[in-house]
DNA sequence: CCAAAAAACGGAGTACACTCATAAATGAGG
DNA sequence: CCTCATTTATGAGTGTACTCCGTTTTTTGG
């Protein structure tokens, strides 16, 4: 059987084994949960070396980043087709932040876990590199949303005000997901809270851009400068 | 030597028991941080066995939630001090934060670690649910200031949605700490940001309140009910 | 086709958080 | 003061994520 300068054998194998691994992993943390799945289980069922594992994803935490980067993925292509039919902002990005919140519904612990090892693991690590680039895609979609909410108005737009209150929205789906996991605070709906959340960040954002109807009474930006010395110094 | 129904002997030994590791275990995270410490090292600098510390605190996260939680405490103090001086609220926010947020940019990792344990550590443990009462504390200054606000700005003081926006402001502050620590996203001072994210939460949340004067084009909320279906099914 | 070099593998070994059976300490009752 | 019951302390033991180095496989070069 020729072969046509394709992947030589050794890429064959790390290919396949890395397939192996992807399933054994993905399905196992779906049969039992991610902190119920020893790695031995994940070796013995991808068929490699206990030590092999590790020299295809550089600890426990990194095969749910492999294996949960897909999910997100996926939810975020969902996210954004759906949100071509909202007619209005809020509802905009709810819909995109839709599927993603479906599946931390679905598997609570699992999804709790995924954000954790995403914001907290290991820099600098593959796979939880690959997941903050998907971060950072949703973040530019909710931005793209704004960005079209603020023009519609007629507001001129600011990229770092839109940038910024993106990540507040990721901030506060982030929070959503951790705490129906945990069971933290005192309950409410938190996924009720979240559109909530939204609206409120999507009007925010708007109305303290450049241009707004008018920014009312307290100025929500200070005068002096950007403002670095009053967080800090403890004594004085 | 008389004793005057105070606490017995056993209490006391528990009691001094009890100072010594958490001494033993804010020094030692002081010194090496958190991840560089073993719990072995904390039983040995706390003169007591291995097995007895585990009596103290469930896991070696617990040590670090019982230490840190007397931080938060007295960086919440040190804010709601702080914050009679501002004069707007998103000073007032800024300021109340300011203490906690100026500890967790002095150590960075062991407050990120910190709050990786507050969220998303195993509920119903003591030192876990004690530092979910500081923040939900926290919660209420910050929903206080915006309440104030409000009332300044002669709107109806919703509490739902000025709970809903303190959540909000405490999920920006934690992302701003998880990414100080991990470098995570495009960096920009998260600090300078969170300024922002502040204004921007509290600006929309006083917008839309019942009685602000007025909702701005489209429409934040919809009027279809608390809307649960557009968010989940994936299979029509 | 063979030999040497390089890379990948794998399982025994390690470190560390946590447990558990046993021992020590304390308090209560006589 | 002595005995017994109950609580508390302890460190050897256990499970598990991860490492390390001898072995095997693959590639390269002649």
């Amino acid at each position: 059987m020729a072969r046509a300068a394709g992947p030589s054998r050794r890429d064959r194998n790390a290919q396949e084994k890395q397939d192996r691994i992807f399933r054994a992993a993905s399905e196992l943390f779906a049969e039992r949960g991610y902190s119920a799945v020893t790695t031995q289980e994940i070796s013995e069922r991808a068929d490699v070396g206990a030590g092999t594992l590790f020299r295809y994803a550089a600890s426990k935490s990194e095969l749910l980043l492999m294996v949960f980067n897909e999910e997100l993925r996926a939810a975020l292509e969902a996210g954004k087709e759906r949100m071509t039919r909202a007619d209005n902002a809020v509802e905009a990005i709810m819909m995109l932040l839709g599927p993603a919140v479906q599946r931390a519904r679905e598997r609570t612990d699992d999804s709790a876990a995924y954000q954790r090892e995403l914001l907290f693991g290991d820099a600098a690590e593959r796979y939880r590199s690959e997941g903050l680039a998907l971060v950072a895609r949703l973040e530019a979609a909710i931005g793209g949303v704004l960005t079209g909410a603020a023009e519609r108005r007629g507001l001129d737009v600011d990229s770092e005000a839109i940038r910024v209150a993106s990540v507040s929205v990721f901030a506060a789906m982030h929070l959503a997901i951790a705490r129906s996991s945990t069971g933290a605070h005192g309950s409410a709906d938190v996924y009720e809270d979240l559109r909530v959340q939204v609206a409120q960040i999507v009007e925010g954002a708007l109305a303290i851009l450049p241009g707004a109807p008018f920014e009312s009474s307290p100025a929500p930006r200070s005068e002096r400068g950007t403002g670095e010395q009053e967080q800090g110094e403890n004594e004085p």
